[in-house]
DNA sequence: AGGATTCCCGGGAGCGCTCCCAGCGAATAT
DNA sequence: ATATTCGCTGGGAGCGCTCCCGGGAATCCT
């Protein structure tokens, strides 16, 4: 029960050439015929084959997403989650079919290029959470696919899409500032990550645009978990800062959870700004104040960056940066009535 | 440079056959030779083109994860994340590719069938999270594809995997009865899932065995969230059971803050057992006594089942059913210091 | 009106692979 | 000695599709 273009072109009495150019919406063929043959199609059921298709047009119409290994444990991040929502809904609508390539270990990221790239299985590849010198990536970039990079690559040459890390740093450091805080420390994310540097790097600037620079006893480094945040925190704390700044949202609840044990009031004793603009940040409490960063619109600006590279619409390096957002809410909002603290 | 079967045969003086051979790991090839042949592959780094491979074989090693539209909410549902690593992880060991469909509409789910599948795209599917009466399903099981569902469906025929979720209600029912509560609540799943249904039965049958049956008024059903939890404790707390079975760990969580809101202390005036068995269960204060549930080897087993199946290994509906656990934690022993409640 | 153009349509070629069969030399059986 | 088998190898056929080219009919031009 194998359709082929051979059985739809004989019960539509046209040949195989024709209904190929019904299918691929080609022109020079008469209306009637173009209608028959779609009505033929319709009633069968045919679908034309992946493999014969794509072996002789060079395209397989899928392209692949690739989380490295040591993301496993943040693979419950909401980050990722949503990240992965918009890839697949980019291409879904593009017409794409995605493959997930979640590794395990090194080997089996190694043995993604021959097998599957090589093969020609992918026409594409939507790369997230590099490391800082990642192989894979120094692999990829090697090849003739095109591959487009989810967060800054600490190598150029590769194209890329990522969200104004730098530019919410200095959001985060003015507002602070604007409220009137003096001593505002960091609670920063690993230096390890272009996105940890960049919001690093913003905030002191911001800072400095305030004639302000950051002191080094007040910046402690988080590894972008909630206990990280926790532990952070509780070295932070001691230093006594009026304000911090967060640089994920999942740090900035363990911030808060460290600074309720320590009956510390968020607001009043210390204002927090946080970094994702997670769902869970407006729910918290306090409600927390954060640079809301477009992560569905960052994996959909991939595929579509992707799709251009592979359509040839687009050349080598393209970079997007998608802008944030600050939101304020009651965790820098002095005015608030006191929720914060001790419950 | 894209080389072929025949390009690896003239640079080592045999012909496309035997190359063949050699990579498919055939016998009747002289040990010299397949040496010869292999150094040259090894040399040139090619890899056999998986289209033109999957034309004439007919199989494309790619299996399809599927994920319908409703899901989107609960995505961040460290279940999910958890399961698609136990795919992913046993697809890859396979040799298999995983195609991830997130599915946003209907429409782009009743799309998938023709696109996809009956384009010979994919050897197998798994299907997540059904609903009960999904169309989807009905209109897989028509196929010849092989289909493995995660969860039980409701209707018969189909292979799936699950857990047992009946005994896991069993288990919950019989714990709280052997710690002398005789006033047992339920803080109920969704009955339109077939796993909120048979959890139910399972604690249902597991009173009865002790001699017991469920209050009705001390019964009611949350929708697997956090919030659903909170807000089904908040009518379950006013009957004061002096237990009660949270049929997920999220709801047992809402439940938990529910409860230290009313100033009720759990274990002391009230022990609970979740469902699940999440890493948060053990950081929860106080730590939830929970039904465990192997997710990640849930994933991994429907990978194996739908392998037998597309190998022609099995045949029809394979189903299994993986055992739970009760793990014993605060929330449930009296003896405890009194952690919980009001902090 | 006759030739050039345009619009449709059909069939050959070939994408890179696997499968099948024929051939060939060497080893074994009769 | 010839007949039979067996191990190994090469090449033809064909998977279902797209691309290209050529032919026939309808339309256009001067």
């Amino acid at each position: 029960m194998k359709l082929t273009l051979e059985d739809i072109g004989r019960l539509a009495g046209v040949s195989r050439s024709t209904v190929s150019r019904v299918i691929n919406n080609q022109p020079n063929v008469h209306d009637d015929v173009r209608a028959n043959v779609l009505e033929v199609i319709e009633r069968t059921g045919y679908a034309p084959n992946a493999a014969a298709r794509s072996l002789v047009s060079g395209r397989s119409g899928v392209i692949g997403l690739v989380i490295p290994s040591r993301v496993h444990a943040i693979f419950e991040d909401p980050y990722f989650s949503r990240l992965i929502q918009g890839i697949s809904a980019a291409s879904n609508s593009s017409g794409n079919m995605l493959s997930l390539f979640l590794f395990q270990s090194a080997e089996e990221e190694t043995d993604l290029y021959p097998r599957v790239v090589k093969a020609g299985f992918l026409d594409g590849l939507i790369v997230t959470a590099t490391r800082m010198g990642d192989p894979l990536l120094a692999s990829l970039t090697g090849s003739d696919l095109p591959v487009v990079i989810v967060g800054r690559p600490d190598t150029g040459g590769v194209s890329y899409v990522d969200v104004d890390n730098h530019d919410g740093g200095v959001k985060a450091a003015v507002h602070l500032y604007e409220l009137g805080h003096r001593k505002i420390g960091l609670l920063g994310a690993p230096v390890s990550t272009t996105a940890g540097l960049d919001r690093l790097n913003g905030f002191v600037q911001g800072l400095a645009t305030c004639g302000m620079a950051l002191d080094p006893k007040l910046r402690v480094d988080g590894d972008f978990s909630e206990s990280g945040g926790y532990e952070a925190m509780q070295k932070l704390a001691k230093q006594r800062p009026d304000a911090v700044f967060a640089a994920s949202d999942t740090m900035a609840f363990g911030a808060l959870r460290a600074l309720q044990e320590h009956g510390i009031s968020v607001p009043q004793d210390m204002a927090i700004v946080g970094f994702d603009g997670m769902p869970a940040s407006e729910k918290s409490i306090p409600a927390l104040t954060t640079i809301r960063q477009p992560v569905a619109e960052t994996g959909t600006r991939a595929v579509q960056v992707l799709n251009d590279l592979i359509s040839g619409a687009a050349s080598a390096p393209v970079v997007e940066i998608l802008p944030v957002e600050l939101v304020v809410r009651q965790s820098t909002d002095s005015t608030a009535p006191a929720l914060g603290g001790r419950r």
